[in-house]
This record gives structure tokens, C-alpha cells and sequence, in this order.
DNA sequence: ATTTCATATTAGACATAATCTAATTGCTAT
DNA sequence: ATAGCAATTAGATTATGTCTAATATGAAAT
């Protein structure tokens, strides 16, 4: 996406495009590779103009809110951000913690039926195990590729 | 369950049923309303022998992963855990960050060709939306239940 | 029962992640 | 130009979780 499509995408949700929050937005669509709050306020000055880490935290939460980026909470570790492009889940590795997407599954939505009063905003499948680069050699063709999903 | 489960329960995951431990499993099968480790430690210490911070810890980190025990990561708030009974997910409420239990709704298991080379430990939806408390009055049966699930 | 040794516990220091504060700057509309 | 609101800033602060080094405990061997 060009210069001009974020803006728009920004201005579309009612937010600014200031040049931190811009450098934020256009840092997340170049770099997939769901980087954490000190990765994205580190990548974000290498260029101009220099933007503080309460700024940087600042367009994150106003980015989630308006639903241009996501949050993956990690256990033990740092939140990590992704735009949202096409919908997707997310694979979290147990041992290296990286956070792949996963776009080979869907998950079929629940029925109205079953939801009572709540209102439901988003679902989002997190897949644990191990990556490819974490599997020990000669586990990944055995039967411990189980899937304990309810 | 009572005591001589809860010793057999952590004897066979491989852990001494130490005072603290049990202490700390207990309260979790007691309160199923996903506490926090802070809330964790105040609970058990109402109760002899006191435990300190860093064994609630160290207990909880023990029975995560003996996989007794569930840890829920939240987006900027204090992780959560859940003793691990009927397998089941997790519904978030974005306003207060409630969490409630899903056993409403099941998951199928993605297809093994899908997998590649990952071993999957484990997959769970998180569900976010607005819990029955928090939906406004005149929202609750309108159109803006929407399930944007992949 | 005593010794031995790995495991568990402890208090408090430390590290990290994220938020808050108060002052300042920069848009935008008039 | 200027008024008023939104955004930014540096740094302090809070919240959460981890580490360290000393001590205690429990189980097995003797």
C-alpha cells in the first residue's frame, strides 16, 4: 500500500495521519513478522522524525481501537502487534516464541443461538506447539502431532 | 476433588505435592473465575502456611507446564489462570476484562496435510466481545452481533 | 535414627513492559 | 493571525514477573 492508501486508511477510522502514526502503520505493513512494542518504537527511528516510546504506545492502543491493528497478548513475554490485512490466527511457537499467521484453517463461526446477551467482537485461534525450525528431527512424521483442540 | 486427588493429581504429573503447590492447585480448582497470580497469592495466604511471591510463581510456572494448569495472557493486564478440567475456551470481555469460560462451542480439529512440519500442542479460541454485564441495554439483541471469525 | 542431597521455599532485589504526567508543539478552522 | 483541540515528548511511575543466594524440607540410603 502507497503513502496516500494509508493516509486514507488511517483517516477512514477517524484517526490523523500524523507522521508517528503513519511511521507506525507503514512499519507494521512492511514487517509481517509481528514485531513487539520495542521492536516497532526501535524500527520507527531509524527514520525521521524521531517519535518517543509514549507515542509510540499511544498509536498502538489507537491503532487496536481502531481495529487497523491487532494485539496478540504472548504469555511471559511482550505483546506483539500485526496489521490486520486478510484474517487470519496466529501459531505461537512454545519453545522460540515466534507468532506465525495461519491462514490453512477457519474457524466456523458459532451459532447466534449459543452467544446469550454477549456481543461478539472478534474470535481468534491461537495454535501452541512448535514450529518448524523448533520440531527435533524425527518428531515431526510420529503420532505426537496431536491436536487436543475441544 | 478432594486432598488425597489433588497429591495423587500432582504426583502423577511428576511434582511433589509440597504445602504451597497444593495450596496453590486448590485455590484454582476452587475458583474457576481465572484469577491472577497476585490474586493467587493473596488467596492462598489467607490460609497457613504462607506462601511467598515467588513460589506462587514458581508453583504456578511448575503446574503450566505439567499442563495441570492454564495460563491466559491478556492484552496489558496481569495474566490469568485456570486449572485445566473439561477441556474449554475462553470468552474476553474487552470493556472489563472478565474472562468466561466457552463450553458452548467446539473447535474441529484442523486436517493434519495442513500442518506441515509443526507439532501442535494445543488450540483455543479467544472469543472477545462485550460479556453480558457490559452490553448496553438496547444492544443486546441488535444486528451488531456479529461473529467476524475467519 | 542419622546422613545426604536434590528439591522447594523465602525475602527482597532486579528487570521488563507499559502507563501516566505535565509541559510543549502542531494542526485546523475560523 | 489566533483560538482551541489533538498529538507529542521525556522521564517518572506503576505493574508484572524473574532472579539470587541463603535456608529449609523431604525422601532414600545407611
Amino acid at each position: 500500500m502507497d503513502a496516500q492508501g494509508i493516509k486514507q486508511c488511517l483517516e477512514d477510522s477517524g484517526l490523523r495521519c500524523t507522521p508517528q502514526r503513519y511511521s507506525v502503520m507503514s512499519f507494521l505493513m512492511e514487517h509481517a513478522g509481528h514485531p513487539t512494542a520495542a521492536e516497532i518504537f526501535e524500527g520507527v527511528n531509524r527514520l525521521d522524525p524521531r517519535s518517543s516510546r509514549a507515542t509510540t504506545y499511544n498509536n498502538l492502543r489507537d491503532l487496536v481501537q481502531a481495529g487497523l491493528v491487532r494485539e496478540v497478548a504472548m504469555e511471559g513475554r511482550a505483546a506483539r502487534f500485526d496489521a490486520k490485512g486478510a484474517q487470519h490466527h496466529h501459531f505461537i511457537c512454545d519453545k522460540c516464541g515466534k507468532v506465525e499467521d495461519i491462514d490453512w484453517y477457519t474457524v466456523p463461526q458459532p451459532g447466534s443461538e449459543s452467544l446469550g446477551k454477549r456481543i461478539v467482537r472478534e474470535c481468534e485461534l491461537i495454535v501452541r506447539g512448535l514450529c518448524t525450525k523448533c520440531v527435533p528431527r524425527r518428531a515431526s512424521q510420529n503420532s505426537s502431532r496431536v491436536v487436543s483442540a475441544v
